[in-house]
RNA sequence: GUGGCCGUAGCUCAGUUGGUUAGAGCGCCAGGUUGUGGUCCUGGAAGUCGGGGGUUCGAGUCCCCUCGGCCACCCCA
């Protein structure tokens, strides 16, 4: 074994069996995506470091990998904060974001963008976390009211259907109604973050982790019992969001109803769809203004994909405020939720095996020839044990094979006259 | 970023308390047998034991560093 052969840690090559799985998931997704009217863009994998770093995302900004500045002289000492001035993106809305306000001229009113593109973040990688990993967002630019969050959500739902994929569950909240109850609590702004990801951990952790991990970050005891009264309140009443939101402090009802609507707008839309709202549901990105939304999977611990509205991020590319709300699938992990089998080989595979005395020539010659009666065709050196190559032609979706040697003649006149073509299996 | 486990031929793995030229099965190659496609026999190629340094007369086996994988935490898709 060779040194230094592997990628870079966390990031991975695909083997042609994996590379097609992949890509036969990612046709799924796009034809579901774009029969919603969301079209595919492309942008750079590389911005400007300032815009990635606009204090919104979180732990994300932490993990992006910098790039250094052209043209550095080396014998030059440079601070290591003037030494990169772009970075690789760490998600797609941030890119979008820019995007928009680079064309909005160029873009419909309401426009809506499909985009399939790996991020990249300086994670320790594990099992479906990786540091390159595509991401497949649609976002709904323009739209202030409900109608894109409902839409965003069907349509990610839909297109977990079309992956065969099964037992998708969205998870509502709002960062409004978060932040009220926070507030109503008695907690200083200052503490809300800390307070969150606390929260976040709920179905992790219980009730009493939550309220351990609360004391333990020395928080003050009162809010912090006013807190664990609430989220105790949302636990009993489980099932019946509706109803607990009344004894809720603050303007709790007042906050919820945007969630409420569009929960009870995803269930007139798709009523199959399981679809709750859990005012403890927290996401890490800092940059969403309103509902915000996470997809899980019984199959898969944590989240497989999230989503929220985040009218405040394209104004600060812009000027003007313009709103956004996007719902993102994170790819890795929903491609571990397809069947395999979905994207067995359908065409006609045929494998030509020949020896080394068959001329180059003829052999292409008889490759064009089933290519021309719509085979795809694979010209396979004979090995010693036959039967075991053929086996493995099998196991890769061959259908027929045929064996060319020393006697092998030109083709003939039509088709694959003069062939011995055998079927596999 | 913190902590733990792991890394031996293409693949799956053995390698005793550190000791001679690092092994097996499968696969691959060659020759023979066989109904010159499936069996069987014989032989062969292939490992800088992830990499580097150290301890030792001697290290795959011990120590340190490093790279990579996995797991937990952090956080997330």
């Amino acid at each position: 074994m060779a040194p230094n052969v592997q990628p870079p840690r966390g990031m991975r090559d695909f083997l042609p069996d994996e590379k097609a799985r992949r890509e036969g998931v990612l046709a799924a997704i796009r034809d579901s995506f774009a029969s919603y009217g969301y079209r595919e863009i492309e942008t750079p994998a590389l911005e400007e470091l300032g815009r990635l770093e606009s204090g919104q995302a979180g732990d994300n900004e932490k993990l992006i990998f910098r790039v250094q500045r052209r043209g550095l002289d080396p014998d030059v000492a440079v601070l290591p904060g003037s030494s990169a001035d772009l970075g690789l993106r760490f998600d797609l809305t941030v890119p979008l974001a820019r995007f928009y306000a680079t064309h909005r001229a160029e873009l419909p009113e309401v426009f809506r963008a499909v985009q399939v593109a790996p991020v990249w973040r300086a994670e320790r990688p594990q099992r479906g976390r990786y540091r390159q990993f595509h991401q497949c967002d649609i976002d709904v630019i323009g739209e202030p009211g409900p109608v894109a969050e409902v839409e965003l959500v069907v349509a990610t739902l839909d297109a977990l259907e079309a992956l065969g994929v099964t037992g998708g569950r969205v998870r509502l909240n709002d960062r409004t109604l978060l932040a009220g109850l926070l507030e109503a609590c008695g907690f200083a702004p200052g503490m809300h973050p800390g307070v969150l990801v606390t929260i976040d951990k709920l179905d992790k952790e219980g009730l009493e982790g939550v309220a351990k991990e609360l004391a333990a970050r020395e928080l003050p005891a009162g809010p912090c019992g006013r807190l664990v009264g609430v989220l105790a309140d949302l636990a009993s009443a489980a099932g019946d969001f509706d109803a607990t939101l009344g004894t809720l402090p603050g303007r709790a009802p007042e906050r919820a109803e945007r969630i409420l609507e569009i929960r009870d707008g995803v269930l007139e839309a798709k009523p199959d769809a399981q679809v709750v709202a859990d005012a403890t549901m927290v996401r890490g990105q800092g940059y969403y203004t309103g509902p915000i939304f996470e997809l899980y999977h019984p199959d898969f611990a944590g989240a497989v994909g999230g989503g929220g509205r985040y009218d405040g991020m394209i104004g600060r590319f812009l000027g003007s405020e313009v709103p956004a709300c996007g719902f993102s699938i994170g790819f890795e992990r929903v491609v571990e939720l397809v069947d395999p089998s979905r994207f067995s080989a359908r065409r006609r595979k045929v494998a030509l095996v020949h020896t080394e005395q068959v001329p180059a020539g003829r052999l292409v010659a008889w490759q064009r020839r089933l290519i021309g009666v719509g085979a795809e065709v694979r010209l396979v050196p004979r090995r010693r044990n036959l039967s075991r190559q053929l086996e493995a032609l099998a196991a890769e979706g061959f259908s027929e094979w045929a064996e060319l040697d020393a006697t092998a003649r030109p083709p003939s006149t039509s088709g694959a006259a003069g062939l011995d073509l055998r079927h596999l299996h």
